[in-house]
RNA sequence: GGCGGGGUAGCUCAGCUGGUUAGAGCACAGGAUUCAUAACCCUGAGGCCGCGGGUUCAAGUCCCGCCCCCGCCA
């Protein structure tokens, strides 16, 4: 089957990772696992972006040098993604010596395409903030003085800069938006990418002598190259792009990314790549913003969450259960302890818990805690399974879409069915009239956790672990392709186990 | 201001080219059941389908106007 290569936006660790940063990894890490699940050759790259004016300010601020700074920062998305049980093959920082050599070379490739050239860059600047500003941006103080929104003083500053010539890529971007329309997902994106390329592109500005945190442009050694050219870079270079191999892991299948930077992703990169001669990535996916009841966090409104405290308040898998089921992919979402924990108790407790529950115990107690025999399948036990089986096909099409709301949608369904089937069928009364009749019954609702459990993994690796445990399923029938197998009779199972307990309010606790 | 998307049950949302009593999940109420995590299963209640016009035998679905929300751009 085809390879995978997948990748979040890398972090920056200017401040600690919030729900945000969790809720890309985690969709990311569902894609992946996916993938590697059904068999694909799989690389998922997540990791941080280190570079620029901000962290070098952030890191002056806490009296250190940026490098120290940002050695710290990582440690907590570090931290993050072990938390969440994120399954990256690397978690990549802009500041490795292999992607600032990379960099470096796709600088020079496109240089000597003629894209790059030297000039002026014109603004007004506050030196202060160390930053440029709109002219529309600007105050006028009493004193007649110009000031940024800051409150700062601003010059009109010259300063040399390298440019890119994006101008030259407007019909290119056009022709790839028109050829390849998936290229950026969701369409409203799209269409948003197409109209701002419609207006007309101005070259862009690649290069800053303001400060020197970042990655120093080849042969001038006065300027750091621009943020977000260092930062987009971070995707190529895993493969060691120019040396022999790199085909191997380029281009990347799928960049998840958010809403705010679709431009960069959907414009500028192609348009660098385009320029290197460098095939370009197949698809862009902004998801949107998930929201505390409604609200951005933000230190003022005091609503911080860190990922890792609602993992432990939760759990690590239904946190990323909640987070994949209950927001469209690509739409905004909310959260409050409230939505999460009745998410859990519907779903995961009431529903699958419960099914697996109540399959494994009557086992248990009925069948020596042995996997039952099968035997004479009746139409509804063949309806049962058949259902069942259409879920992978279903959760392979809202892969491809990237949608983890969609094939956790279709997987419930059919947990929804098993327990209706249960109900129907009532092997516990089975089991005084015809008990041969009742174990072919518990076979086939194990047979259906079984498959559940599998397809569950993506989104809940350790419990769907702890379900196929139960089940007695050995690792290596774990992947998509045990689907063709059978739960085999006999089989001894170990006791029990609730998997998802139920979540309960504390009462002390203010809800947040 | 320009372009685009949207306003449908308490909440989150489905409703393709107009066509029987507008759907799902959650929450809520009742029933049934007892294998199971006060769970499962069944039933029910709950909608001027943003507002006002219009086209049509027929409009949530098309057209016009207005109000509100969101996104991109300026």
């Amino acid at each position: 089957m085809s390879r995978f290569f997948v990748t979040t936006a890398i972090s920056y660790p200017n401040g600690r990772p919030h729900i945000g940063h969790a809720y890309e990894v985690i969709a990311t890490d569902w894609l992946a696992r996916f993938a590697r699940a059904d068999g694909r050759e799989t690389f998922f790259l997540t990791g941080t972006d280190e570079h620029g004016l901000k962290i070098a300010q952030a890191a002056r601020k806490a009296d250190v040098p940026p490098k120290q700074f940002v050695d710290e920062m990582v440690l907590h998305f570090k931290a993050m993604c072990d938390r969440l049980d994120i399954s990256q093959d690397r978690f990549i920082r802009t500041t490795d010596e292999d992607h600032k050599a990379v960099c470096q070379a796709l600088w020079q490739k496109m240089e000597a395409a003629g894209d790059i050239y030297l000039d002026r860059y014109e603004g007004w600047y506050s030196v202060r903030d160390e930053a440029y500003y709109d002219a529309d941006e600007l105050v006028v103080a009493d004193d007649g003085t110009k000031l940024a929104p800051t409150g700062t003083e601003v010059v009109w500053t010259v300063e040399e800069s390298w440019f890119f010539r994006l101008s030259r890529f407007q019909e290119p971007l056009l022709r790839l938006y028109a050829e390849q329309p998936e290229f950026v997902q969701p369409t409203n994106r799209l269409n948003e990418m197409r109209a701002f390329v419609e207006r007309g592109l101005k070259d862009l500005s690649i290069s800053r002598t303001s400060f020197d945190w970042g990655v120093p442009v080849p042969g001038s050694p006065d300027h750091v190259m621009y943020v977000w050219m260092d930062a987009l870079t971070n995707y190529l270079t895993p493969s060691g792009w120019p040396a022999a191999g790199w085909e191997a892991k380029w281009p990347a299948d799928l960049h998840v990314i958010g809403k705010d930077v679709v431009r960069f992703h959907a414009i500028y990169w192609p348009a660098f790549l385009m320029s290197a001669g460098l095939p370009l990535p197949r698809k862009v996916f902004g998801h949107g913003f998930v929201l505390n009841r409604g609200a951005k966090m933000s230190k003022s409104l005091g609503n911080i969450v860190e990922p890792g405290a609602l993992a432990d308040t939760f759990g690590v898998d239904p946190l990323r259960y909640y987070l994949l089921r209950a927001i469209q992919f690509g739409q905004d979402g909310e959260w409050s302890h409230e939505t999460i924990g009745r998410r859990i108790n519907a779903d995961l407790a009431n529903d699958l818990g419960n099914l697996a529950q109540r399959t494994l115990s009557m086992i248990a107690k009925a069948c020596e805690g042995r996997v039952p025999p099968d035997g004479p399948a009746t139409d509804a036990d063949h309806a049962l399974l058949a259902g069942v089986s259409t879920m992978l096909e279903e959760a392979r099409a809202a892969h491809a879409d990237v949608r983890p709301d969609l094939a956790l949608d279709a997987i419930w369904a059919r947990v929804s069915a098993v327990n209706g089937y249960l109900n129907e069928m009532a092997p516990w009364a089975l089991r005084k009239t015809d008990p041969a009749r009742a174990d072919i019954v518990l076979y086939h609702a194990a047979e259906c956790v079984r498959q559940i459990a599998l397809l569950v993994q993506p989104a809940m690796p350790g419990s769907a672990a702890r379900l196929l445990d139960q089940l007695a399923v050995a690792p290596k029938d774990r992947s998509f392709a045990a689907f063709g197998k059978r739960l085999v009779p006999g089989t001894p199972l170990p006791a029990p186990q609730g998997v998802f307990p139920r979540w309960v309010e504390p009462a002390d606790e203010p809800d947040v």
